[in-house]
DNA sequence: AGCACGCCGACT
DNA sequence: GTCGGCGTGCTC
């Protein structure tokens, strides 16, 4: 009998591949376990069983593997199966599913290196050519890695040499350690217990009365812990107290204050988990018509208005779900996944939860990953953005995706281009689980699915405490340039109402939805304006660097004084963005202290929080940022948001672009007034009366669906229609045109007037690449499978055709 | 995707 | 004369 596996491999080929296994291999391996199995000429990939059975291959003769890397199954069956789906359903092959869904770490065994045995003595005839050469380089460097070592011994398969080396005990193997993930730790101080009773206290305030410095910081320490519950930072007391670290440094030797530290992302708790929040009569009834709902939906969509409490309701039903010994997964979107939140559950499920995102390392991710798989008792609950979809759960109860509408839950650029609430809701299935999707401005299509019965739906219509929705008021731009009440990009109500609320000592957040400072530099006299070389963009001019950047390739070059084409020094800019907003707020209001928040200041791993926190602890009065602001983030003092520019949001060339600026006025809106005083939120536009602006400043959610489902349905669009986009890149621009209009062509005549395009997007070159997309409409009969198994057929020829070889051609199935 | 094989232009 | 460009084909 003879035996072999198919596997996975994590490459972007259709098929599986055959390898032939012994008889003890085969009673050992069962699908999802890892193997390292040559591949071509000289590769070694990470592949992963998908089944075993004893058909030998008609057409070739399989290869032997390697090696057997897991003693028990990374993937699980539910696993396989979702894999499998996606792949189907979005187009890909399995191995992108694979690679995507698995920690890097799980793949690459060229992350392994090498370091010399010290304990060896060289003796040069003991080793060959290659082999000596290896331990003389590792007599200069003390590592080395695979790609290095195949540098030097020129070849590419070198894991034989390195056997041979290991087996003569020359140099050791151990696994890439991979950057640590190094969690911010804070500096905290306590009282030393000793001191804690009354008598202790009042000895120790005498002792320390001929050092009234140090005795200032005590008192301090007593103010502090007299106002907050919370561990005092040392910062703080420092600030407080107005003595010197060194003060606090002798306190600290003398044994009299305790430091301590915390990480800041993951508190450990103390035992304080398990206290949930009573809910209020609405988030009860919520959450009690969720229950009944899930007798007859898999798929519930709670559609609570912003700050109407909806964390809650999730926490009751995470409650529930675990106290059944089911895992939980919910879903935000990356963005929203901040410490805000995570603190929040943390308090409620402590240790139960596990976070699961691509900030944190690869090392916390495997170790995530293994809880899961054990079923241990700290991953019950897994917190986490898209690819949480893929985690080896075993026996998940209820999956909740919050934020649901959020289109950053639809992976856009390597394959699998999936989307995660779809991803999660056919995940539950397979578990028989459910889901739950909150939003206060749910997607289109996922409220056409609760209105058709295929969810059911669950509406809060109050805020928590009975907050009022913020007051939204439209300001007519093009009114007020006319009337000479702009100062800059500021109309005098936004001003006014900024004045008041920096009187009232509240804070303000300004959304514009471009970074930089301007987007085009025009010269006065001859109308040039710098383009990006590589893609056919304007370049957006950057004060603080004083640059002009591109936004899609990351292009920079130094702002001319003078215009490149004509030499005028007369040189004007158009549009605006966050960093312009930024300095005309400085120069407006020059008390107040203005934050900027978009991607250029929260680069780096906490570049992100570090806004956030100061914004929270007031050290900023006016914030400034992009869609980053929208997400999720809980910011008590805001009584102010304005939206410097509504129109440019509705401007989009997208179906979806009304849909989104609805979402988006909505979401920055709910920033405004999360306590008892009603919020202010002013919208600044050039078309006050256009509907989708007038719908979203009277909360009319409804009415805004009910227009939006008429021309979706008119134009044929989801959720009616489905969508395929087609994008083929090539940097050959008139291949590409061709390309394209054969596939259009081919298309055409399985689909007639079904098929749009093709055309180029607005932005036709990207890193000197051109694009044409086609668009592919599915009608609500035509059976998804047989189209796509069309689609394929027609790829297949176009693949054929050796002149279009070289284009590359990109699948998007629902695209966003 | 990688990677080798193979066939044509600008350099030590 | 060779290095290296990327077109082509293949991977169990």
């Amino acid at each position: 009998m003879q035996y072999f596996i198919d596997v996975i491999l994590p490459i972007p080929l259709e098929k599986l591949f055959t390898y032939r296994i012994n008889e003890a291999e085969a009673s050992f391996l069962k699908p999802g376990i890892r193997v390292a199995v040559p591949f071509g000429k000289s590769r070694i990939y990470t592949a992963l069983v998908y089944q075993v059975h004893n058909n030998p291959p008609a057409t070739y003769e399989a290869k032997e593997i390697h090696q057997i890397l897991d003693e028990h199954p990374l993937v699980n069956e539910y696993q396989l199966k979702h894999w499998s789906w996606l792949a189907n359903y979005y187009m890909c092959s399995l191995g992108e599913v694979f690679r995507a869904a698995v920690p890097g770490s799980f793949l690459l065994e060229s992350e392994t290196i090498v370091s010399g045995n010290s304990d060896f003595q060289a003796d040069e005839s003991e080793l060959k050519d290659e082999e000596w050469l290896i331990y003389e380089a590792l007599q200069h460097q003390t590592v080395l890695r695979i790609h290095e070592i195949s540098d030097i011994v020129d070849r590419k398969n070198v894991l034989p040499v390195l056997k041979g080396l290991l087996d003569k005990n020359v140099i050791r193997l151990k696994e890439e350690v991979y950057e640590q993930y190094k969690p911010k730790l804070v500096r905290y101080v306590k009282l030393d217990p000793s001191h804690s009773s009354e008598e202790g206290l009042q000895n120790l305030l005498d002792t320390l009365s001929r050092a009234p410095k140090q005795k200032q910081v005590i008192l301090s320490l007593f103010s502090l812990s007299a106002t907050t519950k919370k561990p005092i930072k040392v910062k703080e007391l420092e600030v407080k107290s107005g003595v010197s670290a060194a003060v606090i440094k002798a306190l600290i030797e003398k044994k009299i204050l305790n430091e301590y530290y915390i990480q800041t992302d993951r508190v450990s708790f103390e035992g304080k988990s398990g206290a949930s929040k009573e809910l209020n009569e609405y988030q009860q009834k919520a959450l009690e018509e969720i229950e009944e709902q899930f007798n007859e939906h898999a798929t519930v969509l709670l559609h609570g208005v912003t700050s109407s409490g909806k964390t809650e309701v999730y926490v009751k039903l995470i409650e529930k779900t675990i106290a059944e010994g089911k895992q939980v997964l919910y879903l935000l979107p990356e963005i929203a996944l901040t410490t805000q939140l995570i603190h929040r559950l943390q308090s409620y499920f402590g240790e139960k939860i596990s976070i699961y995102h691509s900030k944190y390392s690869l090392n916390e991710r495997v170790e995530v990953w293994n809880n899961i798989l054990n079923n241990e008792p700290k991953a019950q609950i897994v917190l986490g953005a898209r690819s949480s979809v893929f985690l080896p759960f075993s026996k998940l109860g209820l999956i909740i995706v919050d934020e649901e509408h959020e289109t950053s839950f639809k992976q856009f650029d390597p394959a699998p281009r999936y989307h995660a609430r779809d991803a999660a809701i056919v995940l539950s299935g397979f578990h028989k689980a459910k889901a739950l999707l909150g939003s206060a401005t749910p997607a289109i299509e996922t409220f056409y699915n609760a209105s058709q019965s295929k969810y059911g739906l669950v509406q809060i219509n109050r805020r928590y405490g009975n907050v009022l929705l913020p007051d939204m008021e439209l300001v007519d731009i093009k009114e007020k340039h006319r009337k000479k009440r702009m100062k800059g990009h500021f109309s005098d109500r936004l001003m006014e109402e900024i004045t008041e609320a920096l009187e009232n000592e509240e804070q303000v957040i300004l959304f514009q939805n471009r970074r930089g400072y301007a987007p085009i530099v025009e010269c006065n006299t001859c109308g040039h304006s710098p383009q990006c070389p590589n893609c056919d963009v304007s370049l957006t001019y950057h004060q603080y660097k004083n640059q002009l950047r591109c936004h899609y390739c990351g292009y920079h070059m130094a702002q001319q004084l003078n215009c490149l084409a004509c030499g005028s020094s007369e040189l004007n800019t158009k549009g605006f963005g966050t960093e312009q907003i930024e300095s005309e707020l400085k120069e407006l209001f020059p008390e107040a202290k203005t934050g900027r928040m978009d991607s250029d200041t929260t680069r780096g791993k906490y570049g992100y929080e570090k806004i956030i926190t100061a914004f929270e602890q007031r050290e900023i009065d006016i914030l400034v940022g992009t869609q980053m602001l929208t997400k999720g983030l809980d910011f008590r003092n805001v009584t102010l948001v304005g939206i410097m520019n509504a129109d440019n949001l509705l401007n989009y060339p997208d179906f979806r672009a009304y849909e989104r600026s609805f979402q988006l006025i909505q979401q920055v809106a709910g920033r405004a007034g999360r306590t008892e005083k009603r919020g202010k939120v002013i919208i600044q536009t050039y078309n006050p009366y256009h509907q989708i602006l007038q719908q979203a400043s009277m909360n009319n959610f409804d009415e805004m669906f009910k227009d939006e489902l008429n021309e979706r349905r008119q134009y044929k669009y989801p959720p009616f229609y489905r969508l395929i986009k087609i994008t083929l890149k090539h940097k050959d621009y008139n291949k590409v045109n061709e390309g394209a209009e054969w596939l259009a062509k081919s298309l055409r005549n399985s689909f007639g007037s079904f098929v749009l395009g093709p055309e180029f997007p607005p932005v036709a070159r990207i890193r000197n690449e051109y694009i044409k997309s086609i668009l592919l409409k599915i009608p609500p009969n035509q059976p998804l499978k047989s189209t796509k198994q069309v689609i394929k057929r027609i790829d297949n020829s176009f693949k054929a055709i050796a002149n279009y070889r070289s284009i590359r051609i990109i699948y998007n199935v629902d695209n966003y």
